[in-house]
DNA sequence: GCTTCGAAGTTTAGAGTTGAAGTCTTCAGG
DNA sequence: CCTGAAGACTTCAACTCTAAACTTCGAAGC
């Protein structure tokens, strides 16, 4: 547990003046932009990370369920396909796998045509609580946005995926690994 | 035979229509920026990661160096305020830091006037591999944003530090964990 | 001075991940 | 058939992180 008293991370601004100091040819404004991105993202995880434990899950687990769940209508994925999905190695996926089996949040069984093939499927309770992991998301995410009116949340919404288009097409493989499926 | 190899990951829109399937009183715009957040930092950390990888060391690696030239002068810390710093355990910043001085990025002495306090430093090869990642760091940074007017970068910045605020003060406790320093 | 307590780091055990090697199944030739 | 190659997952060893126990030093009290 990291003990996080004392020595308060340094405010967007102080840092980047700190940045400024240190390396001459920067854009603060670029650098506001971009940061505040990466510590946004960093709060919403922990945020995320508190609301699965009270289920009693982890976010990992979590992305799983949501894997199979967005993956729509029978509900079921390769271990493979999920390693990909959620940018992690088929090793991990296998371990990942046998602890949600354990929990009782996923099944796993043989595909009958194909008894190379894996499927996992998501269990009621996965889906339960997959869905109430959802209702708490969407609550802390109505939270977070509450200052923006709707005209700023829709320029910031065209903004971010602007950006986002812009770096896909600089990175075509999907470049999985650090996940946080989202 | 379908070739499933790939599995690409959903489009962000074909993403929020499959939630909005399962999940019916969900906001589609406050998913968008959501959605849109997460997976421009999981892209932005791929991009760091092969910039750092280039310079023989990992985004970990370059979070310690980021840490102590951002402390300003004399650029030495305490193992125990990295570790806060950086969002990790005692322990963990102990084995960085093993790792760290064989590469020779830092340095490791006992405090002279309190022998429990230790001292890491960065030496010469460590700043100059913090200033050349700076350098790929600031590139790969602008073109992200070479799509956004002036105007528009303003506008960003002061959107997205209005809902850094928001979420700091629902998260005073500065949850450090999952780190990515900025 | 001696003892006790608290602070700072390190060590140890266990969970989760990666990359490489291994197993089992299917399919295409010969 | 039998063999070899490819695919899908699992197993294994090494690594990194967390939580908790442990060690050491410094500061008070008595």
């Amino acid at each position: 547990m990291a003990d996080t008293s004392g020595a308060p991370e340094p405010s967007l601004d102080e840092q980047i003046a700190a940045y400024q100091r240190e390396f001459q040819d920067l854009d603060p404004q670029v650098e506001k932009v971009v940061s505040a991105l990466s510590r946004l993202n960093r709060r919403m995880n922990v945020a995320y990370g508190r609301q699965t434990a009270e289920l009693g899950m982890s976010n990992a687990e979590w992305e799983v369920l949501k894997a199979l769940v967005l993956a729509g209508d029978p509900y079921r994925m390769g271990p493979g396909d999920l390693a990909k999905r959620l940018g992690l190695t088929p090793a991990a996926m296998t371990h990942r796998i046998d602890r949600m089996v354990a929990e009782g949040l996923v099944t796993r069984e043989r595909d009958e045509n194909n008894r190379v093939r894996v499927i996992v499927g998501i269990t009621e309770e996965g889906r339960a609580k997959w869905l109430e992991a959802m209702r708490m998301a969407t609550v802390f995410e109505e939270e977070l946005l509450q200052d923006l009116s709707g005209e700023e949340r829709h320029r910031l919404g065209e903004m971010l995926t602007r950006l986002l288009r812009r770096v896909e097409e600089a990175q075509p493989d999907a470049g999985g690994r650090l996940s946080d499926l989202d």
